[in-house]
DNA sequence: GATGAAATAGCTACAGA
DNA sequence: TCTGTAGCTATTTCATC
């Protein structure tokens, strides 16, 4: 059913699993619970570290309580969405810290902007440092995130 | 210019962003990086724990690697967005693993998913559980996100 | 918050399958 | 090539100041 992993076994798909949840746990706890030995799971991991499976691991934290209550989307709507046309958008995007995620879409619009803000004067400077003096940018609306069920990036191993 | 961030003092800011970059740094290392012993930093970190400002500390997988190649965006729009009318929906989005993000937001639109499948089969398999016998949904809008240019929850602490 | 001791975790070397 | 055992190193953790 699925395509098949190359390099991963069940035991890398049962630590992921695990790490993905939460990346504290020590490698004797893993090891006790995916049945392997310690160093086992750590040959395992530092493969899954280099060859990029493991992308990051982090800690994240809660905006709110952290002086950024607001989380905006963004839809952006180019004229020409040719790479050498939003060359720039794309490389202020990359640099602007309160863009927290940015994915290129299909329809109506061309680019979605995840955006952390304190307040709405805060998020307006920043779009418009995103997108002021950008001609190529047809139009952006904003939506406000008035509540957020689900975050993260879990991905599916079962 | 920021709201006060009650408990948190520059200390506490500096090992967030550390630890929201990179949760595998040694305690002495971050403790060497912020000017304060290891046991202090220890402490804090533990403390920032238990109150909720380390929401998780996880790793990030590459969905690619891992046999769900496709990231979509579902817009849903509902006719009734009071709670008891959506707490169905909702419910089943929080069951579902594939939902990586979902939020509740103002505009034309009330729901925005970002949802991880392994092929557009198996997409229209978890959006049928999702919105397939719920009469509040009034139409739900795909997108494909072809490009991640930017991925993560980074909250900007400067 | 710092210091130092005890407990724990992570890492390396080696032998066997 | 992979695993497991053993032992070492480094880190975390806790008591005390």
């Amino acid at each position: 059913m699925l395509p098949p992993l190359p390099g991963l076994d069940k035991f890398d798909l049962a630590i992921l699993d695990l790490l993905q949840r939460d990346n504290t746990v020590s490698q004797r706890e893993i090891a006790k619970t995916v049945n392997l030995s310690a160093p086992a799971v750590q040959r395992r991991i530092q493969r899954l570290r280099e060859s990029g499976v493991i992308q990051a691991e982090l800690a994240i934290l809660d905006a709110n309580r952290l002086g950024r209550p607001l989380l905006l989307t963004v839809s952006v709507r180019v004229h020409d969405e040719h790479p050498q046309r939003t060359e720039g958008m794309r490389q202020r995007i990359m640099a602007e810290p309160a863009v927290q995620q940015c994915y290129m879409i299909t329809g109506e619009t061309d680019f979605l902007l995840m955006i952390s803000a304190a307040t709405m004067l805060d998020f307006e400077d920043i779009a418009q440092r995103l997108f002021g003096g950008d001609d190529n940018v047809q139009r952006f609306q904003t939506s406000v995130a008035l509540r957020c069920l689900k975050t993260g990036s879990y991905v599916p191993l079962a």
